[in-house]
DNA sequence: ACCAACTTAGGTCAATAGACCAATATTGAT
DNA sequence: ATCAATATTGGTCTATTGACCTAAGTTGGT
């Protein structure tokens, strides 16, 4: 029987914001705001990311969105930052069946990750991330948060796959797992070019990356 | 010793145009004008390949840009095609000495990928390729193309290497390989998070790539 | 009931976007 | 040298962007 939260699949929660002073409506204001530009973001690019489609999306007034973030970027790293905090609580969330052979916990990983990638969401996002993230240090710092997330969820696994290995080489070969994971979005992830061959795919990158967490030698 | 192209890095090719009806100054205006937007893309990104910045960057006239494109999309196409082009061109002239123990030539040719991918040009126009493609089909089409490409690269080594799998396999190999060293781009391409453990994560990657040829099973 | 927090409705403003065009200059085959 | 094809200029036009503003309403905790 699965976990409730965990299990089958990744959950990528709802954006959230820290509370702040002033009524709870302020703050289902700014939520509202971050969430419609997420969905912007993922349905039509960072190019629809404007101010005021912003707030026609959110029905409310461009001065209003005006009053919550005082300037565009203000509203965007708020943005990447709720983005990144619910990738990481999906990554410290996420609860594992420990039973099983060897290597089977870190397979059902390894395919829990490959299908997260494949959502609609999250292939969009990372696009779109990846290209700010070249320009915008923030933006680097945000993905490299999400990313160190991942490898600790992975290093323990790793440890508890191979446990005679010490930590920097759990963290070694899980930053590597991390990496072949994430590129695989690009080509099967959502509406990309090779998602035909998504199941071979995946096949294969899984024994990969067991036989490597197996095999690898200190 | 080396060949004069191909050999320790990957070259890709400045970029061309097929040559048009009219003047040799014609020509001469759109490789111009493809490749300032090339550089403008990758210094500053999508968001700064403007009509009016390009035209600046060629010293000409935006009207001027406008006779040889007639619409900001065709340019951004033209773009787009002759970018994919000189990746397919650059994976046909690649030639590697095929000397050495078993899996060597594909362990350089893994390595000359990597190294590629770490460079400014490369990491910056495939980050924005990627978030175009999910938008734009033509984009999507040409990617695979250049990926079609590098699968046919790395499924002659497989070939050379494992001469017994038939050509399903390889290519299904090569495929797995490309997606694998593809997504480094985002961890160890130029200015991304991970740059500073470059030399670790080629080195697991390198041997996990060369494993999996090696031990692979129809 | 009070008052700070929130929200709307209007608008202005300078900057910049892509598209378009008529007039002029250059080219190169004849 | 001519002249039609090609290339280039400099400008207009309309639309959109982010930022900013005032003045008037609504909400909800105390």
């Amino acid at each position: 029987m699965m976990n409730q939260r965990g299990g089958t699949e990744m959950v990528v929660p709802d954006l959230t914001a820290q509370p702040r002073q002033g009524y709870s409506r302020g703050n289902q204001g700014v939520v509202q705001i971050l969430r419609k530009s997420q969905k912007l973001l993922v349905d039509e690019g960072f190019g629809a990311l404007t101010l005021r489609r912003i707030a026609a999306e959110c029905g409310m007034t461009q001065g209003n969105l005006s009053y919550y973030f005082k300037s565009k970027s203000d509203l965007v790293m708020a943005l990447i930052d709720a983005i990144a905090t619910s990738y990481r609580s999906a990554c410290e969330n996420l609860e594992l069946e420990a039973d099983g052979e060897t290597g089977a916990e870190l397979r059902r990983l390894v395919e829990i990750y490959l299908g997260d990638i494949a959502t609609r969401r999250t292939t969009r996002i990372f696009t779109e991330l990846w290209a700010m993230a070249s320009r915008e240090e923030q933006v680097r710092a945000r993905l490299k948060e999400i990313y160190d997330s991942a490898v600790d969820m992975f290093a323990a696994v790793v440890g508890r796959t191979r446990p005679e290995l010490d930590d920097e080489a759990r963290r070694g070969i899980a930053l590597a797992i991390v990496a072949i994971l994430e590129g695989q979005t690009v080509f099967i992830g959502h509406d990309m070019p090779f998602a035909d061959q998504r199941e071979m795919l995946v096949e294969v990158v899984c024994e990969t990356i067991v036989a490597m967490v197996l095999r690898w030698e200190g």
